[in-house]
DNA sequence: TTGAAAGCGATACCAT
DNA sequence: ATGGTATCGCTTTCAA
């Protein structure tokens, strides 16, 4: 009582059965293609309407050689970065029939093999890899394969393409902003070395100051990407110094940071941003927005990232051949109290 | 130079070629199916492995009527709740060869629409529909889709197969480690009245202290789930009140809620654990771990969840008809220094 | 043990 | 403007 029409189940051949014509016409007019009479358009439209028609994917993917999706290997369980990429990703791709699969690989080493295998003989058109560590690729094997290759947040080889954040503009965005509110003493706390956008961002820390002719001394502090490391590094630069030694201003390469570097001022009694400024990086919305004061932060765009990706990626699909290497998109800044003041 | 052997583009005839044998042959072989020489079969295999066959989903999704693959429609953007299940869920469902579309519907009702007729093209084999807001389901309209479905996190029709945390359970196990702490007057902050969750973990914290004969005065105090107002909660338990008054723990509706707490009792000098002992809820790792001190908390086990979803499904598309309505699963206590103190 | 052939559902070319 | 038919790659009887 509940398969009216057999919901779903109706072949292309039902609908011609019902209005009397062949299935080569029924095709042509789903597809738009070829001539039909408006009045046969109409009569297999309602037909199909009536008896819930929807083309089988499946057939038409087996004629046509292309199965309308792609599969997205990561190996981010946490989603941080991840799940407003796919956002943005699905939201692309939606619009041209495309579905995305989404392979979480978190886990030995052969599921990645397992997940490749299961896609490839799905036919997928493209590929994306994304991994959770920006610096370092999911542990795949894409030897031999042909299919079209976008590699997101994470770096592919030189000869792949890949997209990414521009992490120097926005650690400029940052630091710019800093100059701009006045701050002069601008230091930087950050993640590991062994990360690349580590690296990046503060040396561009360091150019965008040299530009201005900045306080130069001390070095970028490196530790974890934790508010931990945030807490113990603003004890490093306040603690045991003259109040005119301190800088005016943090730039923090992670929302974390920057909340463990608010947490130890106001534990000090420092007032931020009065007496020191803070910006963060990520934009985690649900960290930065909530501290005291909100975190002024630098947003990478993921969602529109993982448009570009779909475009990029349909591209290829379509034959085109993208630029090589590594694309940067822009960051966006968004102050809050932690450098521009409740006032706004 | 690439394509030795057209890799992953060999048909299942150019293996019987290569051979000297037929195409249903070779799909014997493949399948395991059928009776066929040991000699054969040897060859065959390895013709199949030089030619890197992979056998075309799409031509056997046609033949079998089965695509090997689900979809998950979620309106989840933010993925706090949704890649840990996608996690377990891809996980479980990768040992059968089958595949998970994705699907973000976080934007115009239309997308919802679209998301699923590309899902019911593709032929699907089941749904998982899953939300941001526990209580609220996607909003999708599911009227004559006889594809099976199952509900994770947001609660689906009563007819419907649901899987979700036990919140209750979560809750009283918060509880009860609270008390075995040697806690006695235990207040409750939480989220708004509107989420069933809250509801669900409210009337859990009241059944399990009633059930001890503890501290009954007061009621749960309903807020948002956020950090701000974890702090605006403190304060009124607290500011005006002697101390006598005051609870020796707090049961946190969420991990944000609870860190709100723990700043505005470090604010007020008051020390977590000895005065006042927090537990929040969600085990949202990195929040939870870094706070200071680490925050205790209940985790729902969301891979767990995730891999459940999958083995249902599984066995709703073998055409098992599984208890309709609500399954629980069991949550895990996460203690940490907030309750049990440094030492562990 | 092996193979020929009929589909699965849709598309596209070529007639009509 | 329509329709017959081969085809996509694989599975599955049914014969041989």
């Amino acid at each position: 009582m509940q398969d009216q029409g057999g919901s779903g189940r109706a072949t292309i051949r039902d609908v011609a059965n019902a209005v009397g014509v062949s299935t080569a016409t029924v095709s042509k007019v789903m597809n738009a293609t070829g001539r039909v009479s408006a009045e046969t358009r109409k009569a297999v439209l309602e037909a199909a309407r009536e008896l819930d028609f929807r083309p089988n994917a499946m057939a038409r993917a087996l004629q046509s050689n292309r199965s309308s999706s792609v599969g997205l290997l990561t190996d981010d369980t946490y989603g941080r970065f991840s799940l407003p990429l796919m956002a943005g990703l699905t939201e692309g791709l939606i619009a041209q029939g495309m579905s995305v699969f989404l392979c979480v690989i978190d886990g030995p080493k052969e599921l990645g093999a397992t997940h490749l295998d299961a896609l490839l003989q799905k036919r997928v058109d493209g590929l994306i890899i994304s991994g959770r560590r920006v610096d370092r690729l999911p542990d795949i094997d894409l030897t031999g394969v042909t299919v079209p290759t976008v590699y997101a947040l994470s770096h592919g080889p030189a000869d792949g393409v890949t997209l990414a954040p521009d992490e120097r503009h926005g650690a400029a965005l940052a630091v710019s902003h800093l100059i701009e509110i006045g701050r002069r003493r601008i230091a930087h706390v950050t993640g590991p070395r062994r990360f690349r956008v580590a690296m990046e961002r503060a040396e561009s820390w360091r150019d965008t100051l040299a530009a201005e002719g900045l306080w130069k001394e001390g070095e970028a502090l490196h530790g974890d990407w934790s508010q931990g490391w945030g807490h113990t590094a603003a004890a490093h630069l306040i603690d045991g110094r003259p109040a005119s030694d301190w800088p005016d201003a943090v730039f923090c390469g992670s929302d974390q940071i920057g909340l463990g570097m608010i947490d130890a001022f106001r534990e000090r009694g420092i007032d931020v941003p009065g007496q020191i400024a803070v910006i963060g990086f990520d934009n985690w919305q649900v960290l930065a927005a909530q501290a005291r004061p909100p975190l002024s932060s630098i947003d990478m765009n993921l969602p529109e990232l993982g448009r570009e990706v779909g475009r990029t990626l349909t591209r290829m699909i379509a034959g085109e051949s993208p630029a090589t290497g590594t694309t940067r998109l822009p960051c966006t800044l968004v102050p809050r109290a932690s450098t521009i003041g409740p006032a706004g």
